[in-house]
DNA sequence: TACCTACATATAGACAGCCTACATGTAGAC
DNA sequence: GTCTACATGTAGGCTGTCTATATGTAGGTA
């Protein structure tokens, strides 16, 4: 997958993972590549900071916990990033609309 | 439309107007509009430099033609263009059933 | 003449997000 | 003592898209 695909679809991914419950960033990585049948493998360098990113927006929300003697900063939803992830679904709609409606083979009548 | 969303979509957009026919840059970026119903807005300042990486890559080549008095450059693909435009295709549709895979609500049983 | 719009190409520099590489530390197996 | 899995994080690089600007022709019109 080249990686400059997933450019501006990142939030749309995280905040999707974290709909139906809160994880933590290492969880997260490991649901995007299962949900994903292995074709995910988002560095810790892209999802560490993206996820600070739509906390800081105010997307997300964090708390640490201590599992297992480590120590794990959980995200989950909040009511803003709930609605946004309602936006980037329908976004996501128009985009591949838009851009797979340009890409088809031009099998139509000219004209 | 989210302009980061394109990112690395471009290449395969201008490669698939130019797949019936020869364009220069400025009909290149009306057909974009056209053919997405008006979605696509594609700046000249995006445009121009794309093609120019897309010949130096060797997928396009370019010719100029001066046509009422207007001088143009006009692209046409390369076998080696078309060649990619078939693999911009195939992974657009891998692209989007992936991202689309994660990003639909998860009404799925769980486990 | 002067001005405007459409046509047509091009570059400089800003911007932003994804990446590689590295740093740090715990737990458990061997 | 060493290795792997777990777990978070930052610094800096890369690159492609964007905004803004420059240049110039053709044709309309006042």
């Amino acid at each position: 997958m080249n990686p400059d695909a997933l450019r501006g679809h990142m939030d749309a991914l995280l905040l999707s993972v974290l709909e139906r419950e809160p994880l933590h960033g290492y969880a997260i990585i490991e649901a995007l590549q299962e949900r994903s049948g292995g074709a995910l493998s988002v560095p810790t360098g892209t999802v560490y900071p993206a996820l600070r990113r739509l906390e800081r927006i105010g997307y997300l929300a964090s708390e640490w916990a201590t599992v297992g003697g480590r120590k794990r900063r959980t995200y989950r939803l909040t009511d803003s990033g709930r609605k946004q992830l309602e936006g980037e679904r329908s976004a996501w709609r128009e985009f591949t609309s838009v851009i797979g409606g340009v890409l088809q083979a031009d099998t139509r009548a000219s004209g």
